[in-house]
DNA sequence: TTAGGGTTAG
């Protein structure tokens, strides 16, 4: 039973819809005006007759919606009204939908209507997608499916055999019903000969719209494949575009990507067209496993194909390339998706915002705020938290204060995410106890504490040197019931770890293993951080002796690398960062950096600048070398480790060496971005920045500090090609 | 016809 049009009401990009979804439902559907309101509800209310319920469901709206009781006047018809109210705004809907049973042929010629009249507050206004008078029309062939209808359901739940789905097309709740008895059976069993004969006992033709209902509820990808295969063999069954997609996006989520490219070109052969959301599906597939380059390449694929990107093809590519660390591409996408005639909603707005503060630009994030809101874009929950967590890390303390309020007033409740950031910020600034107390206001509130938010506050005690109140806390996630994560003992063992304290930080391994806890690459990043200074054979031994299940790659690596010289280097580290190729950018840059700094501590720089070139190669640290302008160079060591931005240092200028000589041209300027340095203490002393300073001092460098940025040595291009050539800086150079 | 896609902290 479709709708054919819609009546919208958009007031600053919102809209209610009052759509008859089904024969059986009516939906009224409001969505994004107010700043204050965001959550769903749904109210079903009886109705009698062939109209089993109406349905007032909001998206912003939380407590008003109101449908009334549908009562049948003397017109043979039903009427009713159903409403959504913020405090805004009121938008109220009435509903007549006429119950006159009527031959299909009869349907074809002459339409039943619905009519549905908005009323509204004189500060918004309604328009409508077809005509001014707010009618929209449905077909509908009214009662005369309600006995059919019945007496399948009487079946189902008698647990007889069901009718064929084509003579039970209209009702949703059989449809309901036969969907989960599909799902019953695929959840009892691994796949296999009972499985087929099960569904076959059903005696169903299953439309692509059940079958992808049901594969939506797939958990295990090889039993979803299982049954989307099957379901390809049925009689008269073909797949369409949903399920295809449905499909494909289970196996990226599988990061299956031989069956993923296999799949889509059975779609192509099949001559099924993939839709915008199949490709935004791939694009976010390859992607979300480090697969960029393959991201990008669909994206210019869809033009060639005449598929054009919406808001959510470069929504995905900028969260994307964001994620990445590749905030520049993500700016570029941004522009892009402006010039191709979409301007930004509020989603792509706190994309951008987040993509701003990651990228350490506060005031471009904070513009685009307030630029949002001067749009009319309410900033949602997730662009308040956005924005808060920046002013927060940056030391804003007062703005991100400020936003917290506005946020209240607005009329959003502080959520999880909002608390998380809240006690971070508290306990990063030395006020831990603070974060105790954001805690237990966030309890009060009503959220309860998971393994996460026990994690931060094992994280907070830890790295503030009190390891006792780090196991104070980690105790009290098993006291409440919460299962301890990998991420939560690791915060427990870098507690330790950071005393020294070795048995305890052995003890910690000992239970993630007898509580089936892997170690994961974050956990050998902080083994490998602590092996450092005069016990470090000891924490070598200790790293070393940590054995998952499954060995990680990591410890295959570490014992090759530190155990014996490695005969071939590069290709081994190769290898270790072709196997962590699904891991997140940020842990891998962590690992590296503990490596390469380790390494360099060891005395091992050949095998650290090996590692840097690696990551290099990965583009694990897009940021570093980057060009200004084509006269500008500068490589940045910002958020590196003293040995990582040591080794990054020289490896650097050995390639703008290379390429002054390749061009025969000297930049105007070369800069050396060392900033307060991640190991800093106190602002200004950063150890990074001393680490170049020594360095570049000892050999005679021509860089020195320029103007008020005390963080960035300068150096003119010509006399750094001089200073580049002499023999005691090649030296140092070749490693 | 119905349905399918993108965001924040740890």
């Amino acid at each position: 039973m479709a709708l054919e049009t819609n009546s919208y009401f958009n007031p600053r990009g919102g809209e209610v819809k009052v759509s008859h979804k089904h024969s059986s439902q009516i939906y009224c559907q409001s969505s994004a005006f107010n700043p204050g309101i965001s959550l769903a509800g749904s109210q079903d209310i009886a109705f009698p007759g062939d109209y089993q319920h109406v349905e007032a469901r909001s998206k912003v709206v939380p407590h008003v919606h109101h449908a009334s009781d549908f009562k049948k006047n003397d017109k043979d018809s039903f009427h009713g009204s159903a409403s959504c109210n913020s405090s805004q705004s009121r938008v109220s809907c009435l509903v007549e939908i006429p119950l006159t049973t009527v031959s299909e042929s009869r349907l074809k010629e002459k339409k039943s209507c619905l009519k549905g009249k908005g009323k509204y507050d004189k500060n918004f206004k309604i328009h409508c997608d077809r005509d001014n008078d707010h009618h929209f029309r449905i077909p509908t062939n009214g009662a005369h499916r309600a006995q059919h209808k019945a007496c399948t359901i009487h079946q189902l739940r008698d647990g007889r055999r069901l009718h064929s789905a084509t003579n039970i097309s209209g009702s949703m709740s059989v449809k309901k019903e036969i969907v989960e008895r599909v799902c019953d059976i695929l959840a009892k069993r691994e796949w296999g000969q009972e499985t087929v004969q099960a569904l076959s006992d059903l005696d169903l033709n299953l439309s692509p719209f059940q079958i992808n209902e049901v594969l939506k509820q797939q958990k295990d990808t090889e039993r979803a494949l299982s049954f989307f295969n099957w379901a390809k063999d049925q009689r008269g069954y073909k797949h369409d575009a949903h399920t295809y997609t449905t499909m494909l996006g289970i196996l990226g989520r599988a990061r299956n990507f031989e069956a993923l490219d296999c799949l889509f070109n059975e779609m192509l052969r099949e001559g099924c067209k993939p839709s915008i959301v199949t490709y935004n599906r791939l694009i976010h597939s390859y992607g979300r496993a480090n697969y960029l380059e393959a991201s990008r390449n669909i994206f210019n694929h869809m033009h060639t194909v005449g598929c054009k990107p919406d808001r959510v093809t470069y929504g995905t590519l900028i969260d994307l390339h964001t994620k990445a660390g590749c905030h520049d591409t993500a700016v570029g996408f941004y522009d892009m998706m402006q010039q191709a005639g979409y301007c930004p909603d509020t989603f792509t707005y706190s994309l951008m915002i987040h993509c701003f503060g990651k990228a350490g630009k506060l005031t471009a994030a904070y513009r685009l705020f307030c630029e949002m809101v001067d749009q009319g874009y309410p900033p949602s929950l997730v662009t308040y938290n956005t924005m808060i967590d920046h002013f927060a890390k940056a030391g804003k303390f007062d703005m991100a204060m400020k936003l917290y309020n506005d946020m209240k007033e607005a009329g959003y409740r502080p959520d999880q995410v909002t608390y998380s950031i809240m006690m971070e910020v508290l306990g990063h600034s030395g006020h831990v106890e603070e974060a105790e107390l954001v805690l237990f206001e966030m309890e009060q509130a009503g959220w309860t504490a998971d393994a996460p938010i026990y994690g931060l506050m094992v994280d907070l005690w830890g790295k503030s040197g009190n390891a006792e109140k780090a196991v104070e806390w980690f105790n009290k996630m098993i006291h409440s019931g919460v299962k301890a994560n990998v991420p939560a003992c690791n915060s427990l063992l870098s507690a330790y770890l950071r005393l020294n304290s070795y048995n305890a930080a052995r003890e910690v391994l000992q239970s993630m293993s007898k509580w089936g806890l892997d170690p994961s690459l974050q956990t050998y990043t902080l083994l490998l951080s602590c092996c450092k200074g005069t016990e470090q054979q000891q924490q070598i031994d200790l790293m070393l002796s940590l054995k998952g299940r499954i060995e990680h790659p990591a410890h295959t690596f570490l014992c090759s690398f530190l155990t014996s010289e490695p005969s071939d280097t590069r290709s081994l580290i190769r290898h270790f960062f072709d196997c962590m190729q699904f891991e997140e950018q940020e842990t891998k840059r962590g690992f590296a950096d503990s490596l390469i700094d380790f390494l360099h501590d060891s005395g091992l720089k050949s095998a650290a600048g090996h590692v840097w070139d690696i990551v290099v190669e990965k583009s694990l640290y897009p940021r570093a070398v980057t060009d200004k302008t084509p006269h500008h160079w500068s490589v940045n060591l910002h958020v590196m480790s003293i040995g990582t931005a040591l080794v990054a240092l020289l490896r650097t200028l050995v390639l703008f060496k290379e390429r002054m000589v390749t061009s025969g041209v000297a930049p105007e300027r070369v800069y050396i971005i060392t900033g307060w340095g991640r190991r800093s203490r106190v602002a200004g002393a950063s150890l990074v920045k001393h680490a170049v300073e020594s360095l570049l001092n000892s050999l005679g460098s021509p860089f020195h500090i320029d103007g008020a940025n005390l963080g960035c040595f300068v150096s003119k291009g010509k006399p750094l090609f001089q200073w580049l050539t002499e023999p005691q800086v090649e030296q140092v150079l070749v490693f």
